[in-house]
Order: structure tokens, then sequence, then C-alpha cells
DNA sequence: GGACAATTAGCACGATCGTTCTATTATCGG
DNA sequence: CCGATAATAGAACGATCGTGCTAATTGTCC
């Protein structure tokens, strides 16, 4: 039930409706959030946001989707400009650490992981898939640092990326719960250790 | 606004709630949690479940705190029983893995604390010390470890905690994402190495 | 068993939810 | 600049939300 949007103005207003409800998915989760909320933080009606999405659940998917453009482009991509291998594989995990210091309302993409990780949907399926791309990146580029040489040529490429996975969610934790400079600096050093006494 | 339950049968039927509300937020979250669904799942009128808990917020009160206890009582307290060190260690974090393991539906603390690390309030405030609690639980496990002489002691106990941590978030995120048997091997496999050759 | 208190139901309230329908206004290609 | 179409507003809908208020029912203790 999308209406793709025809005339200029039509995707401007689109493109700004999400901004706006990316920060509300952001601080509220995607399940907090509404149609009513997001018409009267963009000063339009809640009938005119209706129709550029069609549903609620459209819009929970656009908003997913901007979000994890949103991280690819912020992330991954400036990462890739470094040499493969370790500089690469840092640039990655220090992007990582920096987008979630910048949303500093929170994280959308994680929200919603732990909002539909256990309700089966499509908006749960398009989770799947976005973080079945991440982790796959995230093997690639530690792959790419066993073939550089810089980590042992035996090294569990998955088993590297699941840790670099759960050093970010500690950090995400303990930075949005308690301090963020120490839980910076934690992630770092166990990144550091974790490449530099790698799994065999 | 605490109405404390009085007569038997009050206390009963409280805690009766308190199960179906761990419940409905172990599966939507403490935001998902309606006194109309609880009321409508316990069989009994929406004031009537209202009456025992003299507000929503209290009531997410009184569930964030029943969860923390089976928490406690489910992971900590058996562990207990190991040996001081190394055994206990891993008692606590295999218990901790079984936890998430166990609770099919979701982590209803785990759903809170993403829920609410960026909205003050009382409810952030108890989350922050539970899981201020439960970490210096952790410290001090992998201090009777360096005590024991079964780390290096100049390990830093902090960022010991830190980083397991990080390993039952990661393998929350891909037992409920992916599959649960390659989760639960990485986690272990990742705790073996972490405690065999652990931060200097 | 009677009296008092605790428990529960019933009902109503204003608010907000997602959605549909119908007009009206704005945009843009010809 | 006109006509087709897209964009937006407005009102209404049934549902659900949290929270009061008032009764009726139930449990407990002397």
């Amino acid at each position: 039930m999308n209406r793709l949007a025809a005339t200029r103005k039509g995707v401007a207003t689109r493109d700004a409706l999400l901004d706006h409800a990316y920060a509300i998915a952001a601080a509220q989760g995607l399940e907090g959030l509404s149609l009513g909320e997001l018409a009267r933080v963009a000063g339009m009606s809640k009938s005119g946001v209706f129709a550029h999405f069609g549903s609620r659940e459209d819009l929970q998917l656009a908003v997913l989707d901007h979000a994890a453009q949103r991280f690819t482009d912020q992330v991954l991509v400036p990462a890739l400009r470094a040499r493969r291998g370790h500089a690469r594989l840092r640039a990655i995990f220090v992007g990582w650490l920096d987008w979630v210091r910048d949303n500093r309302d929170g994280c959308p993409i994680l929200s919603a992981t732990i909002e539909y990780d256990g309700r089966p949907g499509i908006l749960r399926e398009r989770i799947v898939a976005l973080q079945t791309r991440w982790r796959s990146e995230l093997r690639r580029a530690v792959q790419m640092t066993i073939d550089a040489g810089e980590l042992p040529p035996d090294t569990d490429a998955a088993q590297v990326g699941f840790e670099l996975f759960g050093l970010v969610l500690a950090y995400h934790h303990d930075a949005r719960l308690f301090e963020i400079e120490p839980a910076a600096q934690q992630s770092l050093r166990a990144f550091d250790r974790l490449l530099g006494s790698p799994v065999s």
C-alpha cells in the first residue's frame, strides 16, 4: 500500500517526515512511533502523514530502511577508504562506536531489534536481513585481516565478528546507562586485545 | 500510592498478577504492558487490577523488581554454591546464558533497559541501580578468581566484567535473531578464551 | 456470626490510537 | 495556463489507553 511520492514536493515532504520519524523512533522505539505524534512534530495533519506511507507498519519499515541507510553511509562507507585488514577493521569498529555516540537519543536499529526479535512478521524479517548483512560485512573485514597476515591463518572470522558485536553492545549499554568515556576506553581496549591475541 | 495487600488472598492475587505481567513484559516490554491486557489474561476487571498497584508506573516498577528477584534466584544464588574463583565465575556465566535461553519470550530486564535508558524517571533510576548491582557482583566474582590465583594478579576485574556482559548481550542477540546453538558455543568459546588469556 | 476492612466490579471520563472517507488545495506536464 | 493528478486537511469510526468514583462483594478477626 506504498503510495510512492510522484511530485517534487512530495518526496521532500516524505524525506522530512522520515527524519522526524527517525528521531522519534530513536527515542521511543519503532513501537513508540505513532502517526499522531509524527504529524504534530511535522506540523501537518494525521491523515496527511498517513497518505505518505499507507499504514503504520509501512512507516516503520521505511524508518528501519532509512536508519540502515544512515548506518551504512556513516559507518561502513567511510571505513572502506582505509587499507584492507587491521586498519579497515579498526575503522569500522571506531565508526560504529561513533554511531552509538552520535545517536544521543538512542539507536533505532538496536531498539527495533529488541522490540521485534520475538514477534514474527515483516518487521522482524527485515531486521534479521539487516543484521545478517551487517554481520557478513564484519566477517568479511575480519577475513581480509586474516588474508593480510595480520591475524593467524586459523582465526575463526565469525567468532571474531560475534565478539566484536558483543563489545559494541556492551559499549552501548554502559554508555547509555553509566558513563560514556570509560565505556569507550573499555571497548577499544578489548578490541585491541582481541585482535592482538585472537581466537585460534 | 502503593496499596499493600493486607489479606491472604490479596497477596495471592497480586502474585498471580505479577506472574502474568512478567510474561507480558517479557514479550512486549514494560512499555507494552497495559492494565487492560493484564486484566484480560488474569480474568479480572481493569479497575480490580489497578487497585493492586495504584498506577501503571508502580506496576512497571513491581514487574521490574519481580524480574530482578527471579534473576538473582536463578542465576546468582545457585552459582554461589560453586567454589570461589574460576568455577563460580563460569557457573554465573552459564547460568546467565540459561536465563536467556529459558526466557523464551524475551528478557524483561534487557527490554526495559533499552526502552528506558534514555528516558529520565523512576524506572530508569531503578534499572541503573539493578545493572550497577549486577555489574558489581560480576566484578566481585572476577576479583575472587584473581585472588584465587586463577587469573593474573594485574587483571582488570571491571574490564573482564565489561567483556563478559558483552558476550551475553551478543548471545542474546544472536540466539533470538538467528540460531541459539551456534550462539551458545561462540559465547562459551569466548568465555574460555577470555579467562585463559585475560586482559593484563 | 457480626462488624469492619480489604478486595473487586462497573461505569464513565478524556485522550490517543490506526484507519477510512470525502473535500479541497497544490503541483506539474502538456 | 489548463487539466489531470498528487498532496493534504478535516471529520468521523471503533478501539484501547490510564485513571477516577461509587457500589457491591468478599475475607478476616474478635
